[in-house]
DNA sequence: CCCTATGCTGAACATCTGTTCAGTCCTGGC
DNA sequence: GCCAGGACTGAACAGATGTTCAGCATAGGG
């Protein structure tokens, strides 16, 4: 995913369509986007796009293993170190910064997410299985108080961290922002720690909660 | 929208087309839902389909304004009374219900926030917005402490709240839960409650929080 | 030089999509 | 009975889509 650094024009062909592919696919999602798009993009001929991948599908297949592996690749743990507690959000602001240097990374993963695609649903009850653990650690150590049900609360908490990415486009409308710029990005989080450190009905108990 | 009240034989062919149209956009969205498709499951000719809207996008419109109509219809509030700092909860209670009725109505209006339509992005909005009114509302009654950014805040209890429909079925998947069942909806508000009336991470400020 | 493998193309094909068109049938009004 | 309007259809059309096919160009090896 060195897009940035190294020229279309030093790419393979196959490189060329699959980097296409992925920026029309985000763009637009699968259904709009067509081969002969791709090919254009690409500077190729379509008959290219399915002598390189075998079909539309092969492309689309292709970009998925290949951000898949990109992620994994670039959000996972160094094997030595680092506090259980804060696992998923270091992943999170790595991807943070993956998503600075490529924005149609965001814009990808939601769609994969949104769609109903398999991976997607897995992806995200891999993400909440992370939050979970990572929210099971913070009782154990104290720092976060006990949960009633403790998935479902890592469930909202994954969204809430999350949902720059997942429901971008609605909240930059509805806030006039924009996650290109990381001052929104900060604006988002503090308002998030302020939401998850201190009360926001305070008097309340959970049943009496609006 | 009285749909599962009146048999399919006792409606005009515009009302069936509209219907069957509703429903495969819900299940299938825009995109996957062709004319033939919509013709068939209405039982009439594609030709009629055209005759009766106009055009494709003319059933897609026709649609729209038919269930925007329908929730303002039946969230809106009477004219007199009720507590303006639950207004939004009030709407959400009463939309569960019809989404418990209708099951579709929650798919169709998840679509329609998430494929970049403009009504979404409005609608999203002016969901903010009254969340935003709400907030407001308690802080001066004494029933929310006071907010840093409001509004971001605002936004993240309107996903909260509204998640069950907007990420249906993520949560489903990574909770194993299903929304159609009264009890998942039960699970969901009580975390949700646990989560804004007692401060996850108690002993943090908000520049310590993860 | 010849052969093979790979990269690549334009043209053509089969299928699908949204839409138009000409025509039939039914109903209600005069 | 006749006419007009509305409901409705099947066939056809034009355009778009994913894919196949035949062929050309290039590079490397024997």
């Amino acid at each position: 995913m060195s897009t940035q650094l190294t020229g279309p024009e030093d790419l393979t062909a196959k490189a060329r369509i699959r980097a296409a592919a992925f920026a029309l696919v985000a763009e637009r999602g699968v259904h709009s986007t067509t081969v002969r798009a791709i090919a254009q993009r690409a500077g190729v001929s379509p008959a290219l796009v399915i002598h390189h991948f075998g079909s539309k599908q092969g492309v689309i297949d292709a970009i998925s293993t290949w951000i898949v592996e990109y992620l994994h690749r670039n959000t996972r743990e160094p094997d030595r170190g680092g506090d259980p507690a804060q696992a998923l959000q270091r992943r999170l602001v790595r991807f943070e910064r993956m998503v600075a240097e490529v924005p149609l990374l965001g814009a990808y993963v939601r769609r994969m997410l949104l769609d109903g695609q398999p991976d997607g649903l897995d992806w995200f009850r891999r993400a909440v299985d992370l939050s979970a653990e990572e929210l099971a650690h913070r009782e154990r150590m104290g720092k976060a108080r006990p949960s009633t049900d403790l998935r479902a609360e890592a469930a909202m908490l994954f969204i809430l961290g999350f949902a720059p990415v997942l429901l971008g486009p609605l909240l930059e409308h509805a806030l006039d922002v924009d996650f290109d710029d990381e001052r929104s990005w900060t604006r988002w989080r503090d308002a998030e720690s302020e939401l998850l450190t201190s009360a926001l009905y305070p008097g309340a108990t959970a049943a009496d909660a609006p």
